[in-house]
DNA sequence: GAGTTTGAAACT
DNA sequence: CAGTTTCAAACTC
């Protein structure tokens, strides 16, 4: 930042001589000024985004799928904050977040930038700077950027942290028109202050809002999600001045952030340690009463603080955000021990690092076990958390209802995955594997945020929960079923029970999701572990040499739709589908045997099935005849009345569908949902689908072309009735709202936009929860990385 | 919990 | 590419 404003001044500077057309000229001539504006707009992207974009930052980078990109990005928050701390903008950021806090954040800055970056961790505002900060440096990367942009902006704008920020941001752009954006910003600032004063309210709601986005985005940047959850937490805990004079005290902790972030710049190892150490947090888990009970002393002074930093994830985790965090923390882990995997960070097989953040206790502890015994080493939750983009989307799937948004996560374990291949991003994902993929990372839970998602939260915590108590126990089977109860409908982690394939074969969930066997796993022979990373990748890569498809989330969305050609045809193309569509004889694909059923997706040309009824769209199609026809038929089966409430369960039967299938899961069911019927315009099959498949990952355009798709849907669903289209709707839009991206979002067709837009609302307006899918659904389309990888 | 059914994955 | 086998999830009892 510094240099940026450096920058400025320079040109400012130089703005005086421009006034001789001959320097004009040579303005215009040289590229140097360009380079200004592009910087400065760089800087001013990341700032304007920053807040908020962090989260869809990470995101967007589990789009991109490597895993080592989700985990630079999320590292890149991490270390945002350090930047920030440094450029000063945080400083302004931390003041304008807390006011009195700015003062001592600056202080404390001062002596260390890192430190103010570490210490604003704990206040929601310090992270969005980092956020966005740290794009520039380590990630640019990238396609965090700009989701963070997008959804950043919001929250900062909301918290007005943001404002800060974006004053230094406004200064470096203009150059010219400092002035203005400066007198903007401050007012801003002063408006942002105010408000923050008059409501701390506000904060806090703002907070949870910030957190969830970060949740999402979390998959990458779990940390910087656990930051800010922290610092929600701190939040509604102490009064804006208690934050402050914490702060202050927090120095000291920010020293301890600090050393987290080095570890997590330095890159997945780095992370992994602070997954490690953050372990230690699943220890304070059990110190989460202490820690709240400290909390509760908002006058606890100093040394109140402090405990706060050291245990604010403990404390986040314990808390409502515990399930996130956790769930993030277990995303990480799948994710790390592929990309440990990859990397070898045996270290992490020793335990800390396997254990991944949300199951630290018994992720560690088994992660050692494992160690030393081939079988199953993680927590479920990790795995929720971690499943790599394929696996993530598998394990999605696989999970319950709960799961979907750990389709996320999903992605960004897939991601993991991948990364062994160079990264993977989880998520996918994700999502978890869906850890390596993303899945790792994020997750579903990020939305538990407030607003809709207390589902989900709750999921997650008792997937938190379970997964504690499935680590006690120790037989497999219990614990997998207690997984699938609860884990399954948060975490969606994937457990198996292969017995002859060592789980090296697609027909184990977790290999298929890329994520590593965990404890609840009751596998045999199982090489899915870190222990065997070797083993796991080169089979890995045998299998994507067959088929480069293989890992990639079986149910896939056709963004590709265009924004808008006909809408239509976008429509079904746009609802997801199954990636090489199913060939089901006896099920009617009306069961979870038919995959396209699974993973809430109606079948298409490309299936091959017979008697087809999948509710969520024929193969013959017509997906709206069909879904009424579907749903009439399935009414019968169950009373209509039943069959309404059946679908309320099939809704989450849906969900859980797209969370099975990790990836695309998210998209694709609700989009099956709705779309079911069309066949696929792309061509239906495999190939195609690829292409949509990889373009949706890829692309962030995926999401838009989701939005369309919803919309479309929306429309195209004249029957809610049965496909409860209400939960379906929700989902969309969730997913939609994960578009989130608010640029994204709008921007996207601008007629399926319309469409969507109303749907959207309606989602707000409705009570569901997911919003956080949405957030999800965003993770999944990153899921992808599988494909690229190889 | 055991056994059956089912369809994907793997193999030929 | 088609047929068969293997496999493990999904399902049923």
């Amino acid at each position: 930042m510094d240099t940026p404003e450096r920058k400025q001044i320079a040109t400012t500077s130089v703005s005086k001589f421009e006034d001789s057309p001959v320097f004009n000229y040579i303005n215009n001539l040289s590229p140097i000024q360009p380079v200004k504006s592009i910087h400065t707009t760089q800087t001013f992207n990341s700032l304007s985004f920053a807040s908020l974009p962090s989260v869809f930052t990470s995101p967007h980078v589990s789009s991109y799928k490597e895993s080592r990109f989700l985990r630079r990005h999320s590292v890149a928050d991490l270390s945002k904050p350090d930047f920030a701390s440094e450029n000063g903008n945080k400083v302004d950021t931390n003041g304008g977040v807390t006011g009195s806090v700015s003062q001592l954040q600056e202080n404390s800055s001062a002596p260390d930038g890192n430190s103010d970056s570490l210490s604003n961790p704990t206040k929601l505002p310090s992270v969005h700077p980092l956020s966005t900060k740290e794009e520039p440096q380590a990630m640019k990367s990238d396609s965090a950027r700009p989701d963070c942009d997008q959804k950043l902006p919001d929250s900062v704008t909301e918290s007005g942290e943001d404002p800060a920020l974006i004053e230094p941001y406004v200064h470096n752009k203009s150059g010219n028109g400092s002035a203005e954006a400066e007198a903007e910003a401050n007012k801003q600032v002063v408006s942002l202050t105010e408000e923050r004063e008059a409501t701390g309210y506000d904060w806090e709601s703002l907070i949870t809002e910030g957190s969830d986005l970060l949740i999402f985005s979390s998959p990458n940047g779990s940390e910087a999600i656990r930051l800010v959850q922290k610092p929600l937490d701190l939040v509604t805990g102490f009064t804006s001045s208690t934050l402050s004079q914490i702060m202050e005290n927090d120095n000291t902790n920010l020293s301890k952030m600090r050393i987290a972030d080095p570890i997590e710049s330095s890159g997945g190892q780095q992370e992994i340690e602070f997954l490690s150490s953050q372990a230690g947090e699943a220890r304070e888990l059990k110190d989460m009463d202490r820690a709240i009970d400290s909390l509760s002393f908002p006058n606890s002074s100093n040394s109140m603080s402090r405990e706060i930093t050291d245990d604010e994830v403990a404390r986040y985790i314990t808390d409502d955000c515990k399930p996130v965090s956790n769930l993030y923390r277990g995303m990480r882990r799948r994710c790390l021990d592929f990309e440990a995997a990859v990397s070898r960070r045996k270290n992490l097989e020793d335990g800390s690092t396997s254990g991944s953040v949300s199951t630290h206790p018994e992720e560690k502890m088994p992660s050692v076990d494992k160690q030393l015994v081939p079988y199953k080493t993680g927590g479920v939750a990790s795995r929720c958390i971690l499943t790599g983009i394929g696996l993530h989307l598998n394990a999605l799937a696989t999970a319950s209802k709960d799961a979907k948004t750990l389709n996320q996560e999903k992605f960004s374990s897939e991601k993991q995955l991948n990364l062994p291949n160079s990264s993977a991003s989880c998520h996918s994902p994700s999502t978890g594997l869906d850890p390596r993929l993303t899945s790792v990372v994020t997750e579903r839970d990020m939305d538990p945020s407030e607003n809709g998602v207390h589902n989900e939260e709750d999921a997650v915590r008792a997937s938190a929960y379970v997964l504690v108590e499935d680590f006690n126990q120790n037989s497999p089977k219990k614990k997998r079923r207690r997984l699938e109860h609860a884990g399954e409908t948060e975490s969606s982690c994937k457990r198996c029970n292969c017995k002859k394939s060592k789980c090296l074969k697609l027909y184990c969930e977790c290999f298929a999701a890329g994520v590593y066997c965990i404890e609840p796993c009751s596998c045999q022979d199982c090489f899915n572990k870190p222990i065997h990373e070797d083993t796991v990748l080169a089979t890995r890569k045998q299998i994507e040499s067959r088929n480069p498809l293989a890992f990639a989330p079986k149910v896939i969305r056709n963004l590709d739709s265009l924004p808008e050609p006909g809408d239509e045809s976008n429509k079904t193309p746009a609802s997801a589908r199954h990636k090489r569509g199913c060939n089901c004889k006896k099920s009617s694909c009306l069961k979870k045997y038919c995959e396209c059923y699974q993973g809430g997706v109606g079948c298409s040309i490309s299936c091959r099935c017979e008697g087809c009824k999948n509710a969520f769209g024929r193969k013959d199609g017509s997906s709206l005849l069909g879904l009424e026809t579907e749903q009439e038929e399935e009414e019968p089966e169950t009373n209509q009345a039943s069959a309404m409430d059946d679908k309320a369960l099939h809704g989450p039967e849906i969900p859980n569908n797209e969370e099975q299938n990790p990836g695309s899961a998210i998209p694709s069911t609700p989009l099956q949902h709705c779309r079911q019927l069309v066949p696929l315009p792309f061509s239906s099959r495999s190939k195609p689908l690829r292409s949509s498949f990889l373009n949706v990952g890829s692309s962030s355009g995926f999401y838009t072309g989701n939005k369309l798709e919803k919309p479309n849907i929306l429309q195209s669903q004249p029957d809610p009735g049965k496909n409860t289209l209400p939960g379906m709707e929700d989902e969309m839009p969730d997913i939609l709202c994960g578009n989130c991206s608010p640029g994204a979002g709008v921007k996207t067709g601008s007629p399926n936009s319309k469409r969507i837009s109303p749907p959207q609302s309606d989602f707000g307006l409705s009570p569901l929860p997911r919003t956080g899918r949405k957030l999800i659904l965003q993770s999944i389309p990153s899921f992808p990385s599988l494909t690229p990888q190889h």
